[in-house]
DNA sequence: TGCCTCTCCGTGAACGTTTACGTTGCGCGG
DNA sequence: CCGCGCAACGTAAACGTTCACGGAGAGGCA
């Protein structure tokens, strides 16, 4: 491991000064072109990569990100915001603020939060793309002006975008396939709810979910997906009619968390019990219909995880100026009613968590401390 | 947000200079005991708190830390050590130098390899204590010398261990017997394997899967749980004899790594398919058996995570001094024939992976960058 | 007294980057 | 020729911590 390349080296080899090193490779004005394509070159063939101490040392400014998000699924967004306070913490090396911009529905209201947050001059937005093809204009000015966009949950394609953060549809999907598929002994009649199959996500889940049935359970016959717009009345009318349709439906696979209407059509169909339904995320209402057993089991799609990943990579590209990959998918969890406890207690413990840290610090005396002073009283 | 403490303004505020600050902030020798009381008592009525960035801009030095683990188990362990190397990146303030000591096998040098870790004088360790009790001694040794221990896997309490990271086993087993109940109608005769009862880890898991069994399944008989001592022949008799015994036997559950010899048992006995097998984890051996729907499903211990975590842990003690929560449970992943290769593609992409994010650097040129350096060419 | 040791403490130079400010050198209008 | 502005570049002081060095005193011993 040789010694790292600093700017003065850089400035050595190419017979300028660090100044001028700086300002060439960030990019500010006042550096003729020539030397700055000198510098360049000299600087890449010496390999050199910014120590972030140093930077952090010198210019200690906070890192203002704006989270753009969907105001209805708050349970859901409130622990994606958990997730990035989390990670937040955890970087340690500057402070950070998070300015939350939500807005009232798919598609209303999101481009202005957008547009607001460029207006703040924020170093970074997280956002979930409501309507990725309305944002996508808005998404490339900001990578246009340097300023890295990460997706949540749902991605931007072809946007400009830094990176999107989800759980892998196709693999979620999949699970609930094969669960559907044990869980009905290979056998039946089931079907799927999403919010639009123009939604690359929903589209995703499906075809994972039919992907997986058709190959390992060929008996089971997967009805065409029901579109509910993510309209609640909608969701409820339509599996109604579904179930009316089909009295032999054996199970529904509900992708998003409009769970809760279809589970009170099944019940007002007095169809409860013999269906196998399975649902996604994790979320109040959801909790005694698990408990009950009127659902199966729940994909839960790890909102804090998704938050602490998308902070992370927003927090790598500022501090590293490194585009890490642009795709960060992760592992969807399966909530039943057996490790349901456990996920209850991980949200719980994840909003009093901080104060529980703190504490934890005085109260735990006899954990060894580097720092004396922290570890004393 | 009011300005960050600093060791000068300590200094100013008790009329000594930064050097002693910080020879008695970080229990260096050559400080008067009531200067030192004097400065701590200042530091912490201020609320000092280091700053990160200065500290590793200055004394860069490298750190070291020694990863003991068993032999046998190796995918398991190379996922670890990819997840601390992983994470160890993402820190990114300073070179770590992960040494990786093997022990053959349960409770047989694993003493020896924590001693040489100790002699090295490391930074930290991080262990799977194969046998707790016989660590103990050692580790509260390491605690006394100031340097962090972390558990991974299974846990040593009462230690002094800095923290234990590990899949939470009662959620782990639950999540198996909600599986086999379902996979069974709500009926049937199921056994379950772990290696020691007296492993807590592994009693706990056992423990989740009766319980949720039996409060949700009732039907469902639970028979008394299978041991096999880490041992594969004796966990083939076991299960040979087991099968023999009870000829209606519907499912097994195997907690532990050793579930070839379990799957052996029963194609051998001619009821492989009539079992509904539930294992752990994922290494090369057990996936054409869950390709070809031998194993029901496996509940991944998420090794990768484990060593990210357990770096995660260990490196905030030591950057910071915070004392973090003293144990870490994860959600495990549950890995069936439809998204097997997700998890497969991931241990892959795993590996290959610093490579590629190198490549990406340069290929995706598209991608906004804030080192012009590293995005040109 | 001279010399030496030991403890306690101050001093100042790193570490690499950022940034405000100073200094050139050149062209141009008056 | 003077003065001005401007582009291009150099300079040096921060940022907060670490660490090697050195000095001042106190005490011991011949």
């Amino acid at each position: 491991m040789t010694k790292n390349v600093t700017l003065f080296d850089i400035a050595a080899a190419s017979g300028v000064s660090t100044g001028t090193v700086h300002r060439a490779i960030h990019d500010h004005p006042g550096v003729n072109a020539e030397t700055k394509a000198q510098v360049l070159r000299i600087a890449k063939k010496l390999g050199y990569r910014p120590n972030l101490a140093a930077r952090f040392l010198s210019s200690k400014r906070t890192l203002r990100i704006s989270l753009n998000t969907l105001e209805g699924t708050t349970s859901f967004w409130d622990e994606v915001r958990t997730g990035i306070r989390e990670e937040a913490k955890a970087a340690l090396l500057e402070s950070v603020d998070i300015q939350v911009r939500t807005f009232p529905g798919l598609g209303e209201g999101d481009v202005e939060a957008f547009e607001a947050a460029l207006a703040e001059k924020v170093d970074g937005i997280i956002t979930f793309p409501s309507r990725p093809e309305k944002l996508l204009p808005f998404i490339r000015r900001a990578s246009r002006r340097r300023i890295p966009v990460v997706c949540v949950a749902t991605d931007a394609p072809d946007s400009g975008r830094l990176a999107v953060v989800s759980i892998d549809t196709l693999a979620s999907g999949a699970l609930a396939g094969d669960l559907m598929g044990r869980f009905s002994n290979g056998q039946g009649k089931v079907a799927a709810t999403l919010s639009d199959l123009g939604i690359t996500e929903h589209a995703e889940k499906f075809s994972g979910f039919q992907n997986t049935l058709q190959q390992f359970y060929p008996a089971v016959r997967v009805l065409e997906p029901l579109e509910d717009h993510d309209i609640e009345p909608e969701a409820y009318q339509k599996c109604r009619a579904l179930l009316d349709a089909h009295p032999d439906l054996t199970g529904i696979y509900v992708t998003t968390e409009a769970s809760i209407p279809v589970i009170s059509a099944a019940a007002d169909a007095g169809r409860l019990d013999r269906l196998t339904i399975i649902t996604t995320d994790l979320f109040a209402a959801l909790v005694p219909k698990i408990r009950s057993g009127a659902v199966a089991a729940s994909i839960y799609q790890r909102p804090r995880t998704q938050g602490r990943m998308a902070f992370r990579v927003l927090h790598e590209y500022i501090a590293e100026g490194k585009c890490p990959s642009r795709q960060v998918t992760l592992a969807p969890h399966l909530v039943m009613r057996g490790n349901l406890e456990f996920f209850l207690g991980r949200q719980q413990g994840q909003r009093s968590g901080r104060r529980g840290s703190r504490t934890q610090i005085s109260s735990e005396a006899e954990a060894p401390t580097p720092e004396a002073v922290l570890a004393d009283g």
